[in-house]
DNA sequence: TGAATCATGATAGACGTCAATCATTTTCTC
DNA sequence: GAGAAAATGATTGACGTCTATCATGATTCA
């Protein structure tokens, strides 16, 4: 029960192998009932091109790309460090993974990075979903020319992209309510949330999905207007300061942009015999993980980078491979409490 | 900057292509001061087996078992539907899967199966852990062999086995130690422990990991003596009946082992008005994704059985290529509450 | 009807590895 | 130093695909 191969093919098609070359890997110059019936064979014998086979006869290596936003101690410098590690595995299996820093938030470098691996022939890019013309221009481009584009982090519309890994952010929201919820034990509340700015899709989907089960779930416990931290811990560590002055009955905060360092040193500041809100950040990271394990906070929603960073360079494969991309679920974000933390998994050992 | 071949291999090696392959394949009649001069070669190239030539040119396919315990709406029912959608994926690659099924808690049987897979000439099995002798015996028989063996959900000595893909319980006990204590906001309680039996290995862990905590984090929540369910409904359903007769101030229920249909069975029965105490089950299924959709339980936590799949099947091909086991962190249990329950991935479409 | 165009067939070399064979050289043993 | 044994070299055909070239047959157009 050998797989069928394109000699197989052709003979059951009752044509010469070239002309049944010439239909997969469309060359053109083949008659239409000639074609057609190589498409017949092709569903009948459930013939799979084995890619294996192609790239070895084309020495072909893959190139991929992956576009991060810089910024310090961000779930971007994670992803990157584990971009850089996938990197060298991937140079085993003859894929070359370029990886491209540009500005946080500058869609206009984004664009010109596009158009700059559109140039160098790239096969797959993966990048952080950032809805703006040109960006979505410089993608179109792209794709044009077969690659694959895959939006991490956060999306874009469906038609500009091949696929979105990320979390979703609104269930984020809604599970983070539910805890806060939890540990209130039926007992009333005030819950501050911090965002970095409300224009930003992620965070205003994960306010509102924390809005949304408060007030359906748990209507004694109060949602307090958001403070506003512009992702930099001075902004927030300031600003957080002032409202736990101002409103003395907060017995939870949920930090659901960056800038949780501020957020931690207010909280050190104040660590106090007296019960100090329950407290949720997103994303685990140095400074989070280090106060989760402190006891400075008590939840870390963690989007796991890692298996993020694995499925977009699966479906680049795919895309890059002329496969069909296979439907999975999305990825759930992680809940981290002080017992459930992952090993570090630190500095690498160099040798191998 | 193309990869370094065999040839180029053996050229740098100043010996012949025929003895770079005697060495790579440990086809033996090699001298030792050639087959170290090859060995440093291939260190000093960092050259590296092209697997995907060497498996077309010998037609290779690859032949892998999973061992999967009877029984139904367990976790191993479900590894056993998505085992099943998994080999017609893995079929395009060339892998045939075979998927065995045994008595659960019966070695006799899952050492025959091993057995007889041996004599089948298996690549590589994935088997709940069992420690009996004669499982051992018929793992060692099989990895003499050069199968590689995964262990999956429970574990087994170092030496038994290749590899281990599963949850740390001991963490899942003291993480939902966190969460019930969370959830008693700093007010006093009691946990009322169902295990399946004492002496399955991953309850008895749980349940120490739950203990620890307690005791240390939250003293004033009282860990009651646990209820032994034998993992059948029926009889967790009677005795926690019993238990919630007898001990009045019961505010939590942690339900480790399975048997939990029996367990929602009672607090459906029960619900009032009353608050009911917190309750954490093991593993998201049919039955415990619609008691945490009604409202009747607060948080499962599950083993993410898809991840643990991918993962042994990622294993067991790497073991087969002959290559290098990659260390990767532990996988983490996923905890589940009402807000982000991942959406049921039902019937297939039978269309592809 | 002859020439140009189009469709098809046949085939060969490359990719990197494995498995095999046979010839040759080196080393060991007595 | 002869003969046996061990080590090494040289080479070949497969695996399935891609790319290319050349030859042949069929169709179309002037």
């Amino acid at each position: 029960m050998r797989a069928p191969t394109l000699t197989d093919v052709a003979r059951h098609a009752g044509v010469s192998y070239a002309t049944a070359d010439r239909v997969v890997n469309a060359r053109g110059g083949v008659a239409e009932k000639s074609a057609e019936r190589v498409r017949r064979a092709i569903a009948e014998l459930g013939y799979v091109r084995n890619v294996a086979a192609a790239n070895l006869s084309q020495g072909r290596t893959y190139r991929f790309a992956a576009i991060v936003p810089k910024g310090q101690d961000t779930i971007f410098s994670k992803m990157q460090g584990l971009l850089e590690r996938e990197r060298e595995k991937l140079a085993l299996d003859r894929v070359e993974l370029l990886i491209e820093q540009v500005e946080a938030f500058d869609p206009r470098q984004l664009a010109d990075c596009l158009a700059r691996l559109d140039r160098d022939g790239i096969d797959a890019v993966s990048l952080v979903g950032t809805n703006h013309p040109a960006v979505i221009e410089a993608m179109t481009l792209l794709r044009a020319r077969g690659a694959t584009i895959v939006t991490l982090v956060s999306d874009m519309p469906e038609e500009a992209r091949d696929a979105y890994v990320g979390i979703d952010n609104a269930v984020a929201g809604r599970t983070v309510a539910r805890l806060i919820g939890m540990a209130h034990g039926g007992q009333p509340g005030r819950v501050l949330p911090i965002v970095g700015a409300m224009t930003a899709r992620d965070h205003a989907e994960r306010l509102a999905g924390l809005r949304e089960v408060l007030t359906e779930t748990f209507p004694d416990i109060r949602l307090l207007h958001q403070i506003e931290g512009r992702d930099r811990p001075e902004l927030v560590a300031a600003r957080v300061g002032a409202a736990l002055e101002a409103e003395k009955g907060i017995t939870a905060i949920y930090s659901l942009g960056a800038g949780n360092p501020g957020l931690i040193e207010i909280l050190r500041e104040r660590s106090a015999p007296a019960p100090r809100p329950v407290v949720v950040v997103h994303e685990l990271l140095e400074h989070s993980r280090a106060a989760l394990e402190e006891g400075l906070i008590d939840v870390v929603i963690d989007q796991r980078p890692e298996d993020e960073i694995q499925r977009a360079l699966e479906i680049m494969r795919r895309g890059a491979d002329r496969l069909p991309p296979d439907p999975v679920a999305p990825l759930g974000a992680a809940i981290y409490v002080k017992e459930n933390l992952p090993p570090e998994m630190g500095a690498k050992t160099g040798d191998d």
